[in-house]
RNA sequence: GGGGGAAUUCCCGAGCGGCCAAAGGGGGCAGACUGUAAAUCUGUUGUGCAUUCACUUCGGUGGUCCGAAUCCACCUUCCCCCA
């Protein structure tokens, strides 16, 4: 199967520049192309991850990825789709984030021998004369073009669009310029919120070479309602597991919308399109069994088999009703926690997390939501002795958010 | 350059000098119902102690007042109108 068709299949595609052309070249040459990421925090998240996937596809069917870090770009942010101006940042908190994106990445595509690229933008847009690159750059752009952008019509219409945003679409058109002259760098992909300043490019390297360029969207992750999948309480499900544990990653997926399964995991997922088609039939309570799927299909690609399975084991010991508590999260008492041998509930939901605040606790006590051992607690002054923990004492949150204690 | 407005808790958005830890909605968390789903209903959502008590919070810094998110001054940022 044509690699165009498998992302229209998985119901990734978005809007192509020219679909003909596009299938063509994925036919008949292997190319290079790129997409950029914007160092805004200090790890990936799962909309990132697509992103990724689409590279490690296109690596698969013999194309070359160039990733460009938004390092310059970034110090502008990206009107698209936002509704304030981003914060701008400092070159030194860039080049961290730059530094943990690279780690991330290079789990997913295949960094060796040149098979792909990492270039920072930095490199050359801090160094662009202001003069020339109006000049040169800025007189192929048509502003009652860019207006009618929706990226920029919104924020126009909320009267917040400022000059130094308005050059994003410049900056990145330069980049694909760049990209192409020195890298030989054909097309750029992207999610579909980066169509114009996709189209932008491709104009651009038209405008000044006659050359024609690709670029393809990609569909953003929603859920069935059209809200942005991948946030929680937290913020974000990220790829880190510093920041979003195996553990939660995998909950995160196995407690998705009946509505959205299917279309993660031909989204997210590796999964031959006709296995998830097998899963497609299920119905009801039967949907449950792809929800393991995707979550367990998710959590091997992103944090490895170990993870995956411990994860998993962890699920069907919680949610199966046997007693294995081996891949719980896990709090360990230190003999400092105590006194006379004693340790408060409310001190142990805040220490472990479950609870945010020792207010928070109490209003999960209260309400009859915190369980330990098999006992549900409704008394504020509970106190666990060490006696009680032994060999590990499992404290409940409601009904899917378990943590053992042990002690240290 | 001139004139006018705005800045509120995770987000949006009310807010009379005391009855404001601050309406309402969204989101989050929890309870009921379930399939670790959705929808719905209920509770909860600054911190701490416990029980209607204290502390911190309404862009920043000072001030007026017994008392300020609410008034004044200056500063910062944003928006609108005119040029």
């Amino acid at each position: 199967m044509g690699l165009l068709q498998e992302f229209k299949d998985r119901g990734m595609l978005a809007q192509i520049t020219n679909e003909e052309a596009v299938k063509e070249l994925f036919e008949k040459e292997k190319i290079s192309f790129y997409i950029g990421f914007d160092p805004t925090a200090d790890s990936l998240h799962i909309g990132h991850f697509i992103q990724m996937k689409i590279m490690a596809h296109m690596q698969r069917a013999g194309h070359r990825p160039v990733v460009i870090f938004g390092g310059g770009t970034a110090m502008i942010g990206d009107p698209s789709g936002k509704n304030d101006m981003r914060k701008m940042m400092t070159r030194e908190t860039i080049q961290y984030n730059v530094d943990r994106f690279k780690e991330q990445m290079a789990k997913f595509i295949d960094i060796s021998d040149g098979k792909a690229l990492f270039v920072d933008n930095a490199d050359w847009l801090l160094q662009l004369n202001y003069v020339d690159f109006i000049r040169d750059i800025g007189k192929h752009f048509n502003i009652n073009r860019m207006l009618a952008a929706e990226c920029y019509k919104a924020r126009l219409e909320k009267g917040g669009l400022t000059f130094l945003e308005f050059n994003y679409m410049l900056m990145q058109s330069y980049d694909f310029y760049k990209l192409y002259k020195d890298y030989g760098v054909k097309m750029e992909l992207g999610g579909d919120d980066q169509w114009s300043n996709i189209i932008g490019g491709v104009e651009l390297i038209r405008k000044m070479t006659g050359d024609e360029v690709y670029g393809v969207t990609f569909n953003l992750l929603t859920n069935s309602e059209g809200k942005k999948m991948g946030k929680t309480e937290k913020g974000a499900v990220w790829l880190d597991a510093e920041k979003t544990s195996p553990y939660e990653f995998y909950q995160y997926w196995r407690n998705i919308g009946d509505a959205d399964v299917i279309k993660c995991m031909k989204m997210l997922t590796f999964m031959p399109l006709e296995e998830i088609a097998e899963y497609e039939k299920l119905e009801g309570s039967d949907l449950n069994r792809a929800k393991e799927k995707l979550a367990y299909e998710l959590t091997l690609i992103i944090h490895g088999k170990e993870e995956a399975d411990k994860a998993d084991a962890a699920a069907k010991a919680l949610f199966g009703g046997n007693g294995n508590t081996e891949n719980m999260p896990t709090t360990t008492l230190a003999d400092a926690d105590f006194t006379d041998g004693e340790i408060a509930l409310l001190q142990m939901l805040v220490m472990s997390g479950i609870a945010k605040s020792r207010n928070d606790a109490r209003t999960l006590v209260t309400q009859g939501s915190v369980s330990v051992g098999d006992e549900k607690i409704t008394d504020l002054g509970k106190k666990v002795s060490k006696t009680d923990i032994g060999d590990g004492l499992i404290v409940r949150k409601g009904k899917k958010v378990y943590h053992k204690f042990i002690l240290g």
